[in-house]
DNA sequence: GATTCTTTGACAGTTCTTTGACATCCGCAC
DNA sequence: GTGCGGATGTCAAAGAACTGTCAAAGAATC
């Protein structure tokens, strides 16, 4: 059972968060400011926190900043208020693997508190290499070659590609892409996904009128089938 | 038989709920404020509570709350009032199960009322794969063969054809398929479900003209049989 | 400020879904 | 058994929805 710990000052929220997580199965602890989250963040050794920012005593930036030196690589979650939307880019900085804005539908947060589990235990991890054919994708290093000769791949590109990757031969949908490259909150419209698979095939299809590795699955999402 | 609390202030509403659902042979407690309601749901077992969300006395949330804190796992299905969807609400829904806005078609609860104890009782979940004969599919990866040569299925097919794959054997009603495949709220005409289920055999069945394995249930359903 | 990357909107082309007409089948009453 | 009404099978065509493509606007980066 994962446990996950829970830093909120609200009682309101926190009572509701916890008893939704504990009606999942899961292990839930809470704090309900920042420095005792901060201890039981160190020494209940949870698999997931979600972390609001505004706490009393201690705010969840420095919570973050502190177990990111510390070493520490649990994934958090972390709740903003809408207004504090700008802290956003900074909590991301400061080691947040994702944030939620309130009012959040408990829905949206048990399916990214499932996600991000998920990923962090059963090695669901992205790949940091991708080959097919004469193709050959680094992800770390942000390159990629065709017949030896480089391709020259955006941030995009790579991350839908490592997305695909991750799931070779199931069907990726659109949501999911868009959740997991773009985030929750900004949807950009639907052709652009479109538009990026279409770079994408123009770059590693022989023929890219007729795909045989990114394959579109009507009004589901898309596929990488390798051999 | 399965027992089902309505919580609900109004008369009407209540009474309207508790003979459709007595109808459908269920066995009906009500109570008609807040505090009853909980003390009912402790003290009378349901299997399902439908709960709306302004009580005199206790509001829905706080029954919701509290009885998710005393570690009851109860269905509860939540009747609300277009309009009170304020922030908390919708931000933090206390460990309801689903959502039913008022004004509400009596059809649609009773359709969410049975899929909830059904998938209750049964813990049913989709399959991702499904064989019989020389058929093989693949509902992660939407991928279909038949002597491994590939069958095309759209989107709509796949679903129904889950559906009945997760429970093979039993008859699956029209409007659980309507429910399940084209949400609550749109129906199609009953022509269309027709029509998918003849592609379906097209492409499944060995003599489409008799089928064996999509068998139709006069005036029930259709159910899915295999060896 | 120039360059590169991303997003958007229009459009065409394609695929999928729904519908209606009609034939057929089934269960039921006579 | 026969006839009736409702339910289902089938098909083609209309209607929606989705996708590919492109050029241009908008952001981000350096």
């Amino acid at each position: 059972m994962s446990r996950v710990l829970i830093v909120e000052d609200d009682p309101m929220i926190l009572r509701g968060l916890r008893d939704n997580l504990a009606k999942k199965e899961y292990d839930v602890i809470t704090a309900s400011d920042g420095e005792e989250g901060y201890r039981l963040a160190l020494s209940g050794k949870p698999d997931l926190i979600i972390l609001d920012l505004m706490l009393p005593n201690m705010n969840g930036l420095e919570i973050c900043q502190k177990l990111r030196a510390d070493g520490s690589s649990v994934p958090i979650l972390m709740l903003t208020a809408r207004g504090e939307e700008s802290d956003r880019v900074l909590g991301l900085d400061l080691g947040a693997d994702d944030y939620v804005t309130k009012p959040f539908s408990i829905r949206e947060l048990l399916a990214r508190v499932r996600a991000r589990l998920r990923s962090a235990q059963t090695g669901d991890t992205l790949p940091d290499e991708l080959r097919f054919d004469d193709v050959v994708v680094d992800f770390k290093r942000f390159e990629a070659t065709r017949c030896g000769s480089p391709l020259e791949m955006t941030k995009k590109e790579f991350a839908i590609l490592r997305l695909l990757a991750a799931r070779v031969g199931e069907v990726v949908s659109r949501e999911d892409l868009l959740n997991d490259v773009w985030g929750y909150e900004n949807y950009p419209s639907t052709r652009t996904i479109d538009t990026h698979i279409g770079w994408l095939r123009a770059k590693l299809e022989s023929n890219p009128a007729s795909p045989k590795r990114l394959i579109t699955v009507h009004g589901v999402g898309y596929k990488l089938t390798i051999p």
